[in-house]
DNA sequence: ATGGTAGGGATCCTA
């Protein structure tokens, strides 16, 4: 009996979420906190100064707050259960820090981070190459993380549907933005230096499907009405954090709310295993 | 079929 009370008070609940606007999302965010009672929350596109974010209603819900915001554009942030320790704002290595995409703490002796990475427009265009310089540097940096053999986990909106499996709709999205070959290279270039893509890891051991794992549907064109969805949104574990995980899940019910995101949350759940 | 919708905040940029 005391056994099994052990292991659940050791799971932990981890989710990452493009809120894509934390002001005009805030009142969906604060019931979803209260519903779902996740113990970490890694948040996109915030689009909010740090000196306007609504700290108080969030920590009002018990959690710890860390941001790294910037005005109208992107913003990341870290909400938390546990005390949030060793931050870094922007990653070493980040050509252009002025962009807010990255943010990364230590909490319950776990290393988290939330990015959000460029979406690049279109294929050929200055911003598709600067989405490829963001992810070369991103690679560099989370080699560096590798090398610190922690339990490390980066979710987060990569603005990349990783195989065709990833897409509604292959043909459409051939050589399209967030499905291209060389952002998919890019993608891979970080899984095969050792990360983990949880959701890959999962549909290895469980009768599901990529589409299970949709995170983003356009608001455009009647998109959710008709899953017409990809799985841009992922969390990269390190094989320390991976052999953790219990189970994860698309919370959808928040994209078929009024005034949605267009994404929704992606859920994490990770076990201790007691040996 | 090169549109469509949404958010920020400024009369367009980003996604």
């Amino acid at each position: 009996m005391w056994m099994w009370q052990l292991i659940f008070n050791l799971t932990m609940k981890i989710a990452s979420w493009n809120i894509n606007s934390i002001r005009t999302r805030l009142e969906q965010l604060i019931t979803w906190l209260n519903e779902s009672n996740p113990d970490i929350v890694l948040l996109q596109e915030t689009k909010v100064l740090d000196e306007n974010f609504p700290f108080e209603p969030i920590e009002d819900c018990g959690y710890n707050i860390v941001v790294h915001g910037q005005k109208s554009y992107n913003g990341v942030a870290i909400l938390s259960k546990f005390p949030l320790e060793d931050i870094q704002i922007g990653f070493p290595g980040q050509k252009d820090p002025s962009q807010a995409r990255y943010i990364e703490a230590v909490t319950n002796n776990l290393r988290v981070a939330s990015v959000y990475v460029p979406n690049g427009q279109e294929v050929g265009h200055d911003k598709y190459h600067y989405k490829l310089k963001f992810l070369e540097d991103f690679f560099h940096y989370t080699n560096q993380l590798q090398g610190l053999n922690e339990r490390v986990i980066i979710g987060g909106d990569y603005n990349i549907a990783p195989t065709d499996l990833d897409v509604y709709d292959a043909k459409k999205f051939q050589d399209r933005i967030l499905a291209s070959p060389l952002e998919r290279r890019a993608w891979r270039k970080i899984i095969h230096s050792g990360w983990i893509d949880a959701v890959a890891a999962y549909l290895g051991t469980n009768d599901l499907n990529a589409e299970t794992f949709y995170t983003w549907w356009d608001y455009r064109q009647g998109s959710w009405e008709q899953n017409r969805g990809l799985r841009i949104d992922h969390f990269l574990l390190t094989p320390q954090a991976a052999d953790q995980i219990k189970t994860i899940s698309v919370d959808t019910d928040l994209r078929g709310n009024i005034r949605p995101s267009d994404h929704a949350p992606l859920i994490l759940e990770l076990t201790q295993l007691i040996v």
